[in-house]
DNA sequence: CGCCTTTGACCAGCGC
DNA sequence: GCGCTGGTCAAAGGCG
């Protein structure tokens, strides 16, 4: 896997992709946004759209992702307000696993609220948003084009609300995993990882 | 009955 | 201005 350059410092890439629960389970790739909260001007913007860019998959030829990203990012920073609570609600984080299982159970309870095909990927993308109350954090899961054997998964957010499985292992079943299959913890290990990584 | 998925429609941003 | 694209909405139907 060739990973190309750290464009910004305001995400981080993990090159520690496996999982010591799940050794097996590779989860190839992931990092995590800021979305450019310490930067006044666009130029982290720019930045988040190639990493973004490669992240998904995307690194081969399409320029309409690259645009249609860059125009959400512009439109989420217009909704910004550049608060520390803010920073943790709008962080992004994208991981590619490596999984026959298209949804995986990460702890959290999602509901699909939309399904799209992507341009230049046979793959559709499927959009979802936690299904608990007051908690707005969404994730978009879709196939690697050129590889299908790989799921890219992108939270959009941070939960307001520990994982309701996370909460019932803690409580009932200290030493399970919090998820019911290697390819999902792992998809929870990278996730918990990339989250804990973008707090400050 | 409540919650979920499905799916077509709609909207906004962008390039030409 | 128009067409393309990604993201979201909401109605309809299914399931436990």
């Amino acid at each position: 896997m060739n990973y190309p350059e750290n464009p910004s410092p305001n995400f981080s890439y993990f090159y520690d992709n496996i999982d010591p629960a799940n050794p097996e389970i590779e989860v190839s790739d992931y990092l995590v946004f800021d979305d450019g909260f310490n930067q006044e001007d666009s130029s982290a913007s720019q930045s988040m759209v190639s990493s973004e860019k490669y992240c998904v998959g995307d690194s081969s030829s399409g320029s309409n992702g690259a645009t249609s990203r860059n125009s959400d990012i512009k439109c989420r920073n217009g909704m910004m307000k550049k608060t520390k609570e803010d920073q943790v609600e709008h962080s992004r984080v994208a991981f590619r696993t490596k999984s026959e299982l298209e949804v995986m159970d990460d702890g959290f309870k999602w509901r699909k609220y939309g399904k799209k095909s992507v341009k230049n990927s046979p793959n559709p993308r499927n959009y979802y948003k936690c299904s608990s109350g007051g908690c707005s954090v969404k994730k978009r899961v879709e196939r690697d084009r050129e590889d299908r054997s790989y799921v890219i998964t992108t939270y959009d957010g941070i939960h307001s609300h520990e994982s309701p499985c996370v909460v019932y292992y803690n409580t009932h079943l200290p030493l399970m995993l919090p998820s019911s299959s290697p390819a999902s913890a792992s998809a929870n290990w990278a996730f918990q990882k990339a989250q804990s990584s973008s707090s400050f």
